[in-house]
DNA sequence: TGTGCTCGGATTGTATAAAGTTTCGCCTGT
DNA sequence: ACAGGCGAAACTTTATACAATCCGAGCACA
């Protein structure tokens, strides 16, 4: 019944052009087609979606809160970008509220849930096969997002929706370039654990998974001299 | 640095119209002078706060993806009436998060902090004795948002407003009636292992207090015959 | 008497226009 | 040559006007 509450607001399917605008510009945002720190005019968008700046408006409002965007006054919207710190922050939520979602995704548990999965499992196969790195990165977050509606918590849900959308940020910014491979598909092992209705384990892979994604990544307390200078001079 | 990220869009002293509209529809909503369900027509607040429809109608856009406010399509905003399971999910959800927010605080304790903690509990023993109920239920979310802000963990702190807006609205829906005075200061318990660096202490007086207060309250499947109807046929 | 329809008022959704701010180029003066 | 400042263009912010939708009163009719 909570899932209805926002039915109107984000449903995923909403038809309403303010949703096909924001859902257009996450989608370039999520699949690294959008840079960090590049402007969104108002103008620019509207005339892509053929909608006047006032949809474009609410729609990079919402994304503002959901923190994928910066609205700085008199300035406008930019791609946000995210400093190490935020990094560690989104990943240390991730790894608390990530495991009490697979706990609950396995509480409700079905045979629908888990063709959909396994449909998703194959789905992100077939981009990683044919090196597509846009639907790869897009799919690997979704998977995330899809065990939080399995898990029936719309709050949870909520809470995921935005640490995935930072997390790909976080990632694209962060990622080291000698990552060996990272083809170990963790996805696979956790919804094996979740087919078995293993709690234990898939708390215990999902953890792990978090943390080899975070290991990945290079996070030094001051990144490039324009980044220091901005956080410093932002105060 | 991460909170320096927020500081345009949801800074708590932003002297910005909107907010200004936001944060007093806010409290008047955590205060339980609005109660859920009541319509926030847009030119009703607009003339109160001497703003334009614009103005008053973002600001609402804020409050809905806060979850303290519904919007209805072609029908307006109205204040929000979280049904039994939400109330369960928000207050899992806290039971998830802020113990480990007591932590973080812990680690982050100062002598200012302690001042400012210290001074808050003032207020609301203060405001308790006066029997003034709406300054009462106003900081005793303020209570754990100040922990939140002590953390220094702008994520977790974020997450926790939500929370802290949508349990005011469920303690107003589903307050037993029968509650026996309740003046235990379970805030004192928590303030005082804060002190004394105790995070083992802290975090289970966190989760008792929490569990107390969930207790107290009456979240029947089905509640009123009408708000079944409600549910039932929303979907 | 009660049910169903239609029309009018009210309210929201969207677009556009007016106002304010920032930014950047250009020019002047040293 | 270069720093500083003026000014125009571009953009965001706010207000207002127009269109679309919903709700309810009143009426017709069974």
């Amino acid at each position: 019944m909570a899932a209805k509450t926002r039915q109107k607001s984000d449903a995923p399917d909403a038809s309403d052009r303010v949703s096909r605008i924001r859902e257009g510009v996450t989608a370039a945002i999520l699949e690294h087609r959008l840079l960090p720190g590049t402007k969104l005019g108002e103008d620019e968008i509207g005339e892509i979606y053929g909608a006047s700046r006032t949809l474009v408006r609410t729609a990079l409002q919402q994304l503002a809160h959901e923190g994928i965007v910066n609205i700085e006054k008199n300035r406008g919207a930019f791609v946000a970008h995210p400093t190490p710190g935020d990094a560690r922050e989104v990943f240390e939520a991730r790894r608390l509220i990530e495991p009490t979602i697979v706990d609950h995704a396995i509480d409700a548990v079905s045979p629908a849930w888990l063709d959909r999965l396994g449909q998703h499992l194959a789905e992100e196969r077939e981009a990683e096969l044919r090196g597509d790195a846009r639907a790869s990165v897009r799919l690997s977050g979704e998977f995330h997002k899809l065990v939080a509606e399995m898990s029936g918590h719309s709050i949870y849900l909520g809470f995921l929706k935005e640490l995935i959308a930072r997390s790909s940020l976080i990632i694209l910014l962060y990622r080291r370039h000698d990552t060996p491979a990272c083809g170990t598909d963790h996805h696979a092992g956790i919804v094996a654990a979740i087919r078995k209705r293993d709690k234990q384990a898939a708390r215990a892979q999902m953890l792990s998974h978090l943390r080899e994604i975070e290991a990945e990544l290079f996070l030094k307390d001051t990144a490039a001299d324009e980044l220091r200078l901005a956080d410093v001079l932002g105060a």
